[in-house]
DNA sequence: CTATGTGAATTTATTCACAGCA
DNA sequence: TGCTGTGAATAAATTCACATAG
């Protein structure tokens, strides 16, 4: 049977509109850091409370759909007046659980990844990139920014490290291996760089950036004729 | 006016359908990015040819999303077998603009620039980082992966050297400038990799990468109890 | 009998218009 | 009056079911 009469569809409809009632769509998720990053530099210029439509037009986006993102969460705001960049920094934090300090790892510390341990935006987010791990034995117990390279064979003491994060910057044939181990280590969220996708258990949770994939697609929106001959 | 009546309504609507008949979702455009990175991985493993079930798999995505992907160009495939492998990549590449070269210049030689010069990942889809900028005086001059870091005050000389992309791997104070720049260049796409947004004219298309805004959204995503006490 | 290609149904996300509160 | 918060309308994207071609 595929086609399910009239009243058993609808009856199916409600169920899943009651389900899903409260559920914050992943295009929010994705905003909320937009809107973070706008508010924290806001906040270090001085300004203490923005409109939705200061805030929009700054972060080059619609009012509507910042007040709409916030709307799942709550009220934010003040009627007449706007938001105060204090509160309202705090209320995303929590939201997307920055509210603590995440110990973060990083595997592979290749150009890559040694651009990542450099990289200094991490922090404003909460995070702290505690540990390195390499297989090159030539880079083991070297320090780059305060962090001292370990084997990778160490990766199991990330668990009693309080270490729940972790970057993955390894050559794509040893991405799936690299990520096998981190989940063995308690890693509850990777971040990958490795032009791949990688299979983990339902409950870690992974995002994958190629920058070359990227680039990828920037020349199909490029006017015609401006392509190199 | 602000709700017209019913038969202006639908009328509006049949006007923006037309006009919109053939339009590509930008998701189809982001994801055919991952289909060639896949096929051309496949291809050289030997394969030859490939159904959208198993090419799908292979991704972990849907096959039918494959299909219907494709399907806005055309017919790739032929029904009851599935897509050449070879043919497929080339429909996608002329799709993408990717079936020419694309020289691109990197402007900001630091810990992320140099791993964007060395990084092997954009050599596939036909991308040649054919120029470097810095205004380090320490760092012009220099060679790294067989380009010459040169002075940014040259940037003008992007037009008459058939670079169109350029990459913004510079400090977020001087992002904009750089674009700027760049756009005078006679660029017309741009991948930044600095955490704000760039404003250019209409006609040059902008991808932004925030690696820490990405990792941002990790937490919000992991299951509660595992984050760091 | 197999796997593509596609209109239609469904789901998800965006945009709108304005009620409601300061 | 000004700006938030939100149900409703619209648009975009995904998923489905199957006609169709090899």
């Amino acid at each position: 049977m595929c086609r399910p009469c009239e009243c058993e569809r609808k009856y199916q409809l409600i169920v899943i509109t009651i389900m899903r009632y409260r559920r914050i769509p992943d295009e929010t998720i994705r905003r909320l850091p937009i809107y973070l990053r706008g508010l924290l530099y806001l906040a270090q210029q001085g300004r203490e409370s923005i409109s939705s439509r200061s805030l929009a037009d700054f972060l080059a986006v619609n009012s509507w759909q910042i007040r709409k993102d916030f709307s799942y969460f709550g009220e934010f705001g003040t009627r007449g007046v706007g938001y105060k960049i204090e509160k309202l920094t705090r209320q995303i934090k929590g939201i997307l659980k920055l509210d603590v300090v995440h110990r973060a790892a990083l595997v592979g510390v290749g150009n890559l990844g040694s651009a990542v341990l450099a990289y200094p935006g991490f922090g404003i987010y909460g995070f702290d990139i505690a540990a390195a791990f390499d297989n090159d034995p030539g880079k083991i117990g070297s320090k780059v920014k305060n962090v001292t390279v370990e084997d990778v064979s160490k990766l199991r003491t990330l668990r009693k490290r309080k270490i729940d994060l972790a970057i993955i910057a390894v050559p794509r044939e040893v991405a799936q291996q690299t990520a096998d181990e981190l989940v063995k280590g308690g890693i509850k969220g990777i971040l990958n760089f490795s032009p791949c996708y990688i299979t983990v258990p339902g409950k870690v949770k992974v995002i994958t950036i190629d920058i070359a994939m990227d680039l990828a697609r920037l020349p199909y929106y490029m006017p015609v004729g401006s392509k190199a001959k």
